[in-house]
RNA sequence: GGCGCCGUACCCAAGUGGCCAAGGGGAGGGUCUGCAAAACCCUUAUUCGUGGGUUCGAUUCCCACCGGCGCCUCCA
């Protein structure tokens, strides 16, 4: 299991990854505010996050993935507003969304937590660190002090010197460093608030993910994640305020993993700019399984420039690997009752592992996956090959890795969903099919062409071959 | 201005101090086929932004420059 390799934020470095309770990884993502459609940016962290998970379980750890919803801050209070429905209706309706924009790519959830349903946490660390001596209260505020915490920077590599010297936000007087930031927030009239002991009021930002992962993952937990534009503020901001409600006798999390933007035109895709692609639009005209692989051709640190040629892209790119797939089964269709060799199989697989435990390279992963489509096709497609005994197990065995590489690590199925009507469109298919034979036969070629065509101007594939037609959905 | 990342073929994109610099998409040629599709074979980087340095040897390490990006303000 120590074969792991994670680049950590906090160190700039590759690490082996060795986890703070054997067989076990806590994990944490900070999630969003539901207060608008996810869009593919986000759709990235949920996929990445997904990725490692699955391959933490492939190497026989238990995850415990916890991942929060800011169901409370100024934007959503804006929105509620805007819409005329409460603050928690916002936070239903969009967290709802995101949950399924996220099932429908494949995602296995994380165990959500929710602000609103854990004030009492947050108010506590809060309280700890006023006793301490790390935050004070200023008209019903509360602000951590950033000078009181030494480290303060080093998860971004930047001083505090430094940061006063490029400052460009506007000093508030009350605050007795600039860079201090709000742990707890009085409430303006007709906001949502709740009681505590420096009257009623809500969370900063930036605590509610420390109170969070500490309440149900515990200090020093293994991973802590999000997108490379959280590091500095929130993530600094995160390990300053946790960091000292620990008494600095132990750190907050213990490998920090950052994965890159998502760019459209040259820009980030973000809310603020509103140059965002929302993933419900995109669902709509590519096929899920396509938008994660294409989310999985990059490595995940680097940001991906997005497009509607390299989805195209990606489509055709997954068509191939199916194709083979598809292809190897039929084969196997013919040879029922083999057991699968893995003989063949196996360099493939240990390559594939060496890169999912470089710092999960899917890139890389994915170079592989093809070299096994390869190997499948040349067997299917080279008749001496392919008439050898030992053939049809050593292409079962290439199959079943296939598939483990694809839907069990990846996440990416091997099937287009089933159509509604498929078992009367498959009945139907096979009588056209079988007409159009009857005109081939006769050599009347035109008609027959004319009704692939027909087809294919409706999406559906015929192919013929040697071994008869076949039928699929483009 | 500060901190950091990146620049690999027509496009996307891995990667390593020295074995032919992965893989995908696209394009061209060929095989198979009535044609098409799929698949297979061949071709598409004597070279990894530019200029220096370190080294027996650098695309990979160091420095400078040019170009692009992220963060420094809410942001996944």
């Amino acid at each position: 299991m120590a074969e792991l390799v994670i680049y950590n934020t906090l160190t700039r470095t590759e690490e082996p990854f060795i986890p703070r309770e054997p067989g076990k990884v806590a994990m944490y993502a900070c999630g969003l505010t539901p207060q608008a459609p996810a869009h593919v940016g986000h759709m990235r962290g949920v996929v990445v996050m997904d990725i490692v998970q699955r391959w933490f379980e492939q190497l026989g750890y238990t995850v415990n993935f916890v991942q929060n919803f800011t169901d409370i801050d100024d934007k959503i209070i804006r929105r509620a507003n805007e819409e005329g429905i409460s603050t928690t209706e916002v936070a239903e309706k969009y967290s709802k969304m995101y949950v399924e924009d996220a099932e429908a790519l494949g995602v296995r959830l994380p165990r959500f937590v929710k602000v609103t349903e854990n004030m009492d946490a947050i108010i506590e660390v809060v309280q700890r660190l006023v006793k301490d001596g790390y935050a004070y209260v200023v008209d019903g505020d509360v602000y951590f002090e950033v000078n009181k915490f030494p480290e303060y920077g080093k998860l971004s590599g930047r001083s505090v010197e430094e940061m006063q010297a490029g400052a460009r936000i506007e000093v508030d007087e009350r605050k007795r460093n600039p860079e201090d930031f709000a742990l707890w927030k009085a409430a303006k009239p007709n906001e949502p608030a709740w009681d505590s002991p420096w009257g009623k009021g809500r969370p900063g930002w930036h605590i509610e993910c420390s109170a969070l992962s500490l309440k149900y993952l515990g200090a020093a937990f293994d991973i802590h994640a999000g997108g490379m534009d959280l590091i500095f503020p929130h993530h600094e901001n995160e390990i300053a305020q946790s960091e000292a409600y620990l008494h600095c006798q132990q750190p907050f999390a213990r490998y920090w993993l950052h994965w890159g933007p998502v760019r459209l035109r040259q820009e980030k895709m973000s809310k603020s700019t509103g140059v965002v692609v929302p993933i419900r639009e995109l669902r709509q005209q590519y096929e899920p399984a396509v938008i994660r692989y294409f989310l999985l051709t990059v490595h995940y640190r680097t940001p991906l420039e997005f497009s509607y040629e390299r989805l195209d892209e990606a489509k055709s790119a997954l068509e191939r690997i199916r194709t083979a797939y598809q292809r190897g089964q039929a084969f196997l269709r013919e040879h029922r009752g083999t057991s699968a060799d893995p003989v063949v199989a196996e360099p493939y697989v240990q390559q594939f592992r060496a890169s999912m435990n470089h710092d999960f390279n899917t890139a890389q992963a994915l170079a592989t996956v093809f070299e096994t489509v390869h190997e499948i096709n040349t067997r299917l497609n080279t008749p001496e090959i392919a008439a050898l005994p030992k053939t049809p197990a050593e292409t079962a065995g290439l199959l079943d890795a296939l598939q483990w590489m694809m839907e069990t690590v990846l996440g990416v199925p091997l099937h287009q969903p089933a159509t509604a009507h498929s078992e009367t469109l498959e009945q139907l298919m096979q009588h056209v099919i079988a007409w159009r034979q009857e005109l081939r036969s006769r050599k009347l070629y035109d008609l027959a062409d004319r009704i692939r065509d027909d087809l294919k101007a409706m999406g559906i594939l015929l192919e013929d071959s040697p071994q008869g037609t076949t039928w699929r959905i483009a």
